[in-house]
RNA sequence: UGGGGUGUCGCCAAGUGGUAAGGCAUCGGAUUUUGAUUCCGACAUUCGUAGGUUCGAUCCCUACCACCCCAGCCA
């Protein structure tokens, strides 16, 4: 089994540990708070596997809050995206889904409660006018002109701002913090923005629409959120969290002071994580879908064959720190292979086929063996794997010359075909341009499930047979990227370095127990790798039978 | 030249004043009708660098270096 190592303690377990401990909760609730503008993709995993992870792990509760506040960017197809998602790896979420859009009403209010207690003010300066006010890293930003206006002239324009009394963009709703803060999220944020857009669950009521700074704190204190853990970048927004919900929770206006706690994002090399570039390879056609299976999104991976399990394992072995957490593909891969290696059946299918006749085979008196479909689990049961005079085996697996340290069939050689005879290369079929047509083999009928005697075999090879084996299309993939980081070429756009390679669709011949297979069964294909049975193009019934690569088996045979 | 972060084995990652967990990878070896799996064993005298405090420092102090994030009416 894959030795689980216990949940890492990581720096924010330790925190929730001591909170539990001293009293300050009884019971934590974190929360998942995705912007539906996008598929979730192999970062939010990490993500997601932390926070529901935590709740799971220490009796607490993890909410899923759609952070819908920029109407132009969200739509409906990814909420339920998401959703999907989050229950196809195992998780619940606390009661109904929950939506930054459930409190707009409420944060209005407590814009109105910061404009009345002179914290906030509506600025008439352009975009460009704003830039230039605030300053740059190195200098101080300089008060808008706008920024003395009354409290009560304040709350009469911001209410007419929302009554749609002012075009897009004119004016915006500013926190009144510090203009010459060193930290920029400080100097006087804006908060609510105009912006007539159709929202996905609000439609039309709103033309203002408030900003994740603003909304994002008060969203968990509205829940009663004890630990909301984010990325690193927004660990210099953590002032502004606080400073808002301090002035709210002080009023009496919160229920809760939640903590913002920062952790590294994700990178996975060979791969983009970039939501706007996943976006164009859709949109562009790159790729078939956000659920192709060369995308690193959640959905591509399922479409891909891994597992819930797997990608949990792996969000655990990724671990949560402040340091950049790179990974490199074969690192998820070792993970999910780790998972399937003791939960699907194996069966054996040839992707490349090479013909044998075998020469002394006998219709009715060559016998053929039952095996189980698991070496270590006969529970998954048995099929018997039926020899006739023609089969099929990989093209791999036969070298007329061997070359040094080659064990499997060579001309004159024997190798053991895997659940029945050891064979003995007899003659070598050529076509016209000194190709290798087929191969003619003898039995040896003495090693049906056992060894021979005075001799050793060393290699074993699969094979199906050529008359009853059933034809698939098997997708084989490849990383999408042919560079470590496609996202960070200097002078190169990320398209460029699309892996020309990353599909190759074949035919493979199984065996027929492969008939009975359902979308998303998955499948050792032994020594070849883990296959999943489409989830949309595999249908036995029909007689199509469409295979997707999951992932290769380890391969130690070092040439 | 501002602010916020991060630097522990090839990659992740614990640890934190008492002499470096674990996982992945790698390398040996055993078992094996999958060159898979499984199993055993090896694998940082050293924690970005340089100083300092201390009986003792990866952990405290000082300086330096490298890298990441921040100037959206995006999240």
């Amino acid at each position: 089994m894959n030795n689980d190592t216990p949940a890492a303690g990581n720096f924010i377990r330790a925190i929730v540990e001591d909170d539990l401990k001293t009293g300050k909760h009884s019971q934590i609730i974190t929360r998942f708070p995705p912007e539906p503008n996008g598929y979730l993709h192999v970062g939010h995993a990490k993500a997601l596997c932390h926070n529901f992870g935590l709740a799971e792990d220490y009796n607490g509760l993890c909410n899923l809050r759609f952070d819908d506040t920029n109407p132009e960017k969200e739509n409906d197809e990814f909420v339920q995206a998401i959703q999907d998602n989050i229950r196809w790896l195992g998780f619940t979420w606390n009661g109904e889904v929950k939506y930054a859009s459930d409190y707009f009403d409420k944060l209005y209010e407590f814009a109105l409660w910061f404009i009345d207690n002179d914290l906030a003010y509506v600025d008439d300066l352009t975009p460009e006018q704003m830039r230039e006010y605030r300053g740059t890293l190195t200098t101080s930003g300089k008060d808008s002109p706008y920024r003395t206006r009354s409290a009560a002239e304040n709350h009469d324009l911001f209410t007419r701002m929302k009554d749609g009394e002012f075009a897009d963009s004119a004016k915006v709703l500013r926190l009144k913090i510090n203009m010459s803060s060193p930290n920029m999220n400080l100097r006087d944020p804006a908060i609510y923005r105009i912006k007539r857009s159709h929202h996905i669950r609000t439609g039309d009521k709103w033309c203002i629409y408030p900003m994740y700074d603003y909304t994002h704190c008060i969203s968990d204190a509205l829940e009663s959120i004890t630990h909301s853990c984010c990325s690193l970048e927004f660990e210099d927004h953590r002032p502004l969290y606080d400073w808002v919900v301090d002035k709210l929770f002080t009023a009496g206006l919160l229920p809760a002071r939640p903590r913002q706690i920062e952790f590294s994002r994700l990178v996975l090399n060979y791969t983009i994580t970039s939501k706007r570039k996943l976006t164009q390879l859709v949109s562009e056609g790159l790729v078939s879908a956000w659920d192709d299976p060369r995308m690193p999104t959640i959905a591509g991976m399922r479409r891909r064959g891994y597992t819930p399990q797997g990608v949990r394992l792996f969000a655990k072995r990724c671990g949560i720190s402040k340091s950049p957490n790179v990974v490199d593909i074969p690192f998820l891969e070792t993970a999910i292979r780790e998972e399937l290696e003791n939960s699907v059946p194996r069966v054996m299918a040839v992707l490349k086929p090479l013909k044998i006749i075998l020469t002394n085979f006998v219709a009715g008196e060559t016998g053929s063996r039952s095996a189980d479909f698991h070496p270590q689990h006969p529970e998954f049961g048995s099929r018997l794997c039926e020899l006739t005079q023609e089969i099929y085996i990989d093209q791999d697996d036969f070298q007329e010359t061997p070359e040094k340290g080659f064990q499997r069939l060579t001309l004159g050689g024997e190798v053991r075909l895997r659940h029945s005879y050891v064979i003995k290369c007899e003659e070598v079929i050529k076509n016209a341009d000194g190709s290798i047509s087929e191969l003619r083999c003898s039995i040896d009928p003495l090693t049906l499930g056992k060894n021979p005697e005075g001799r050793k075999v060393k290699g074993v090879i699969h094979w199906v047979s050529a008359t009853k084996s059933i034809a698939a299309e098997v997708r084989l993939y490849d990383r999408l990227f042919s560079v470590e980081n496609p996202d960070n070429v200097e002078g190169h756009d990320f398209k460029e370095f699309i892996n020309p390679h990353s599909l190759d669709i074949s035919t493979a011949y199984i065996e027929p127990s492969i008939l009975s297979v359902k979308p998303e069964d998955h499948f050792q294909f032994e020594r070849v790798g883990y296959f999943v049975a489409d989830r949309y193009d595999c249908d036995a019934a029909k007689g199509k039978l469409v295979f997707n690569k999951t992932v290769g088996l380890k391969d130690n045979w070092k040439k």
